[in-house]
DNA sequence: ATTATTTAATTTGCATGCAAAATAATATAT
DNA sequence: ATATATTATTTTGCATGCAAATTAAATAAT
């Protein structure tokens, strides 16, 4: 009984591990075309839905690490695509802000999810639906732990 | 519409993301007692199904990168949890065999799974199966373009 | 048989994910 | 008010994931 579930076929969590992998490789390509990564993707999807937040915000809502974050900034700090800045009314904040060349890119971006949309053939948007609430199910389950 | 597909909420990918950290990040506290990380978890599953098998064999098993898999059976031979021979018959092949202490540590590892299954209080075992089911869809689209 | 092609692994360089330590600034406690 | 604790962010070190280049060995082609 124990032994089949150490079986990789009966394991949910290897399933993830491929899937994932495996999804964030088919917006690669399509990131390519943009200059970012799919870290970064998620960084200027979190910023286009509310710009100028801080940084422990964005760790809050794209769930990228904190320590990972920094660089990632950096990064698109260079590329111009946003700014960093100094919160006034409390220095240990510093506030993430979109350049206009930021703001723009979310013209370009906005047709990368029915790109996406297109790769799946076997898959319909209800089962597409069913497969994050039960995804939610699973962070919410794991993450009060932590 | 493609607006609101912008949004970190309505896409799947980020859900496969948050969701596959935060179970690879739940099985990390259980496997730091076997000294285990959880690729390194996964090559010892695929070993335990079946020992002596080709270094693409275990890629094509367990899906993680040929580059990063030479390093990780570096670290485990280092640890000797297994041995990488020369294949005789062609001698570009390399056979991966575990040891006598790797097989005995299957013994320590075959409760792992009952204890993340512990964690899940909001999805039973007809869900998960279906979760998984879903996941191969998503999988089985997305693998055939690469 | 020699050359060209393909296959199996490794190496290299870059971008995270993550834990832990370090910094800096604010809030609390006494 | 000063010491202590907490919060926000950065830094560091290690382990992948991945693309691309490299190496070695087996195959195919001419």
């Amino acid at each position: 009984m124990s032994i089949n579930q150490l079986k990789l076929k009966n394991q949910l969590c290897h399933r993830l591990y491929v899937a994932s992998n495996s999804i964030v490789r088919a917006y690669r390509e399509l990131l390519s075309d943009l200059n970012l990564t799919y870290p970064q993707y998620v960084v200027m999807m979190a910023l286009w839905e509310q710009d100028k937040i801080t940084i422990a915000e964005l760790v809050e809502k794209t769930a990228i690490d904190g320590g990972a974050m920094t660089q990632i900034l950096k990064k698109m700090a260079d590329k111009s695509l946003l700014i960093i800045v100094k919160d006034q009314q409390d220095k240990r904040k510093r506030l993430v802000q979109l350049t206009q060349q930021g703001q723009a890119l979310k013209i370009e971006a906005v047709n990368i999810p029915n790109k996406i949309s297109c790769k799946f053939n076997s898959i319909d948007s209800e089962q597409v639906k069913q497969l994050m609430q039960l995804l939610d199910l699973v962070v919410n389950d794991l993450g009060e732990s932590s």
